[in-house]
RNA sequence: GGGCGCAUAGCUCAGCGGUAGAGCACUACCUUGACAUGGUAGGGGUCACAGGUUCAAUCCCUGUUGCGCCCA
């Protein structure tokens, strides 16, 4: 075996070998339970980033769990079609080539998204392929396949039929630089430093009102000046008409609660088709909402147009006619300009405000008051908010229930279509004879319509997030009626980031339930952010970002996760670096070497071992020891407890079992016989313990180990490790905790006194028991190695005065250190000691003299307190005698 | 403004009603026949602050402060 691990020495054939023998493969006649988890799927356009790492490490260490356990596992991969993302990186890149997708036309450019999809669009499965994730491949799946499509359209016919999905006109967040209506979610409100206009509206009937805004060139459309019914400065204005400049329309004063009083001047214009609130307000009033943007944010006029009126000095209808056509960001500063000559600007103040951003592209959000179809979430998220009420389905960490609920509590209705050309386009037909038919085909809506009406189809496509929602069955088969469907839904668990709760997990139980009549997972684990070692959250404009893949290639895959599976405390973020990463290959190398020296020791797998059989000490002490590690790191992943899992295997190996077994079993292999092979074979099956409980996290060198040392039969399957409670195990703990004491004791005196390793010194053991002597010649080699012994024996004769002493239990050892050690050192250890103990005996003698720790407390704890108090006092005894002893 | 989370060693984080821990970093020593990506030992903490509950609070409760996130 080579000195370290290379990874790249093995991930490549490893991850080969398993693919070829169908490790990762899914079948429902298999034996198990079903365990199935379902890819969150990542954007086809998609490389993988930290984010992707976490998710799929954790997904990957759960699969690879229930793999080990017997579970018959499915983890579904695939990839989502991302409507605007593909059509923009597509887009992008028909520029290059001076094309534009007009000219292409719509067949023309499908036919070039899938083009750069085949080409491309497999990166991200690539790259999850060398973090090692172990998913089903054969089974992948994408949101725009054939068979996904057909349930696409099934879910869209049948919601209609239902009145769950319906057409309506209402303000939309509009992108205007991809000209499509966006998600609510889909916004980002970024805090901005603008300006506040303060604005003179003249009255009709004379006078002025001072209305405040934040976007100038929204009072094109301007319907009302809205007041607080409460707002005594204003009461008398209400009813009234005022001109609005330049337009010269007449809008009235209204009264409306939206209007504070705080705010601004107290009175806010409305403009119903610019502004969500306004358009709630223009609804309560019976208001008109002329829309004064085109789909690209440039003035438009034409709803305005007929309402153009003179009124001297007001209006100026040849300035706004010159403004169609215009952007509004140059709107805006003609109108200011404009306003200001007209004598209508008060004042403009500085202000701060939420500019509503699309997150993707950056685009300022635009609302826009069009027709689009409209999914009836807030009906169809009562049967989820109950699963998860009654714990059908349960979010880990519980918290995020809450945000769940308040979130589904006041639901808007869901605008599916999008006006791209790139996903699911929206099985509506209209006819000539102005009705509209839904219908899975084209074929099936002209046989509605009847022969003699001409149908032309919706342009529109679905939210990607539509067909995502169905994810959970469609991947299965769904609509038909498959066998995997059958078995592996519902599925076990989700894993999923806090910021995807609403835009797909809600989604998907949503449809889930309605559906398939249950719900599409059982559990919900949400996991934090990953984050730099700064805690900054990692971004292309903070340039803070790492490439997992990087982290890959430079300290290998296993390391990676570990890093990673290490960090993942509940709902915790994770912060990551290089030198994490580097801290946890360095346990790689560690177990790799601890398997080499086992190796170069002769230890190799025994098939016939049987653990209940073992005799020795250390044998059975390390299969307590090993089969308490497997109980916690079970119960840590019972627990979705990466971190702890992680932990009790990281301290297993180096502590107990690097730190102590195979120090010890260093002078039995140097010998030959019974004892040594025991504990060959002994070390065989718990490194092989190791290797099955480490394998979720680290697949790699585990699997390479596995293959190197010579195990024999599955692994990665059916192969969880499992220990019965060795016999003899308290009696083997005490005998080896007590080596261990002792070794780790004159280890501290040594190191205090400056001893170095290569002066050995005798342990002389005084008013040592019968059990101690047996034990300490029992483990003489051990002890004369590690604790530097030249003898352990017991002391026959006057104790040396040139010695340090040591107390153990019972007993006292000495090591003599003639010409080395300084006695007034030793004493000054000995009376540091001694207060120690005097301290902590004090503390327990004032808990014990209080009557009501003794009345009240727990009887287990006051007894515990007891027998501390009394060993601590028999210890300080034997300190105080070895101190009289030097004095 | 509403909601949630966090605050423990220099750093990253466990923990938990009774004795405060790990890894890394740091210091000293060690190239001893698996491993210097290593070994051994050591230093280092008013468990954010203030109250309360309790025989006992780092832990439970209330408030304060600071940081982060979500919603408006």
């Amino acid at each position: 075996m080579e000195k370290t691990f290379i990874p790249a020495d093995y991930e490549d054939t490893l991850y080969r070998q398993w693919e070829n023998s169908d490790l990762f493969a899914a079948d429902p006649q298999k034996k198990g339970t079903p365990y199935s988890i379902m890819f969150p799927p990542p954007n086809v356009t998609g490389t993988l980033h930290l984010g992707h790492a976490l998710t799929f490490t954790l997904q990957d260490i759960l699969i690879r769990w229930q793999r080990e356990k017997g579970a018959n596992v499915l983890w579904q991969p695939g990839t989502d079609h991302a409507g605007i993302a593909t059509q923009m990186v597509v887009e992008r890149a028909l520029d290059q080539e001076g094309i534009d997708r007009k000219t292409l036309g719509r067949p023309g450019f499908i036919d070039r998204v899938w083009e750069w999809k085949n080409e491309y669009g497999g990166t991200i499965i690539r790259q999850l392929r060398r973090l090692g994730a172990s998913a089903d491949w054969t089974r992948e799946r994408f949101t725009m396949d054939e068979g996904l499509s057909r349930a696409v359209r099934k879910v869209f016919v049948q919601l209609h039929r239902e009145g769950l999905i319906y057409r309506d006109r209402r303000l939309v967040n509009w992108d205007p630089v991809f000209r499509s209506a966006i998600s609510d979610l889909e916004v980002e409100n970024k805090e901005t430093k603008g300006s506040m206009w303060h604005i003179r509206y003249p009255l009709e009937n004379g006078g002025t009102i001072t209305i405040a805004t934040t976007r100038p060139e929204t009072m094109l459309g301007d319907v009302a000046v809205a007041v607080n019914p409460d707002d005594n400065r204003y009461t008398t204005l209400i009813g009234q008409n005022i001109i609005l400049p330049m337009t010269g329309r007449l809008i009235p004063v209204i009264a409306d609660e939206h209007s504070d009083p705080e705010k601004g001047t107290g009175a806010v214009k409305i403009t119903p088709a610019h502004d969500f609130n306004d358009f709630e307000v223009g609804k309560r009033h019976d208001l008109p909402s002329p829309t004064i943007l085109d789909e690209g944010a440039c003035i438009w006029l034409d709803e305005i147009q007929a309402e153009l009126c003179e009124h001297d000095g007001v209006s100026d209808l040849a300035f706004v006619r010159s403004l169609a056509g215009l952007h509004r960001d140059e709107a805006r500063k003609k109108i200011v300009t404009q306003l200001e000559t007209m004598g209508w600007l008060e004042k403009i103040e500085p202000h701060t405000l939420q500019i509503p951003t699309a997150e993707r592209g950056g685009a300022i959000v635009e609302p826009r008051l069009t027709l689009q179809w409209y999914c009836d979430a807030p009906r169809l998220a009562q049967p989820a908010v109950d699963a998860v009420k009654n714990g059908k389905m349960v979010f880990e960490p519980r918290q995020w229930e809450n945000t769940f609920f308040a979130w589904m509590r006041d639901l808007q209705p869901w605008c599916i279509s999008r006006q791209l050309w790139w996903g699911h386009q929206i099985p509506a037909w209209y006819g000539s004879d102005g009705k509209t038919y839904v219908a899975e085909t084209e074929e099936e809506a002209q046989k509605q319509a009847g022969d003699s009406v001409t149908l032309t189809r919706d342009e529109d496509v679905l939210d990607t997030w539509f067909s995502s929602a169905l994810w959970p069955f469609t991947t299965l088969g769904w609509p038909d009626k498959t066998e995997t469907l059958e078995f592996y839904y519902p599925t076990s668990t989700l894993v999923t980031g806090f910021d995807i709760i609403f835009f797909w997990v809600s989604r998907m139980m949503m449809m889930g339930l309605h559906f398939m009549g249950d719900v599409p997972f059982r559990k919900i684990l949400i996991h934090g952010l990953v984050r730099d070692e700064k805690g900054q959250k990692m971004s292309k404009s903070r340039g803070n970002g790492i490439d997992p893949l990087d982290l890959i290639t430079e300290y290998g895959a296993d390391a990676t996760r570990l890093a990673i599976a290490a960090g993942a405390g509940l709902g915790r973020d994770i912060k990551l670096g290089r030198g994490r990463v580097e801290e946890h290959r360095a346990f790689i190398t560690k177990l790799w070497n601890a398997s080499r020296f086992l190796q170069m020791n002769g230890v190799e797998p025994e098939p016939s071992f049987t653990p209940s059989a073992v005799q020795s000490t250390l044998g059975r002490w390390i299969l307590e020891e090993a089969r308490k590690a497997i109980n916690q790191a079970d119960a840590a992943l019972e627990a979705s407890r990466f971190d702890e899992y992680t932990r009790c295997c990281y301290g297993f190996v180096w502590n107990i079992f690097c730190d102590w077994f195979v120090e010890f079993s260093k002078p039995v292999f140097r010998s030959d016989g019974a004892e040594a092979d025991e504990l060959r074979a002994t070390a065989a099956y718990v490194l092989g313990i190791i290797l099955h409980m480490m394998h979720p996290v680290i697949p790699f060198v585990t699997g390479a180990l596995w293959q190197k040392l010579g195990y024999e039969g599955a692994f990665g399957i059916d192969s969880w490790p499992e220990l019965p409670k060795i016999a003899g195990a308290e009696d083997a703990a005490d005998e080896v905790n007590w080596v261990i004491r002792l070794i780790s004791d004159v280890r501290t005196i040594r190191a205090e006194m400056n001893v170095p390793p290569s002066q050995k010194a005798p342990l002389l053991l005084r008013d040592a028991s019968e059990k101690t002597i047996v034990r300490s010649r029992q483990w003489q080699a051990a002890i004369d190695q590690m604790a530097r012994a030249s003898e352990i024996a017991p002391l026959t004769g006057e104790p040396p005065k040139m010695a340090a002493q040591l107390i153990l239990d019972e007993a006292t050892i000495f090591l003599p250190l003639e010409g080395i050690i300084d006695l007034e050192a030793e004493k000054a250890r000995l009376i540091k000691e001694i207060s120690r103990l005097e301290n902590e005996i004090g503390k327990i003698e004032k808990k014990l003299s209080n009557e009501n720790f003794v009345v009240r407390a727990k009887p287990d704890i006051v007894q515990e307190n007891r027998d501390r108090l009394q060993s601590f006092q028999q210890e300080l005894n034997k300190q105080k005698t070895a101190l009289g002893r030097i004095s």
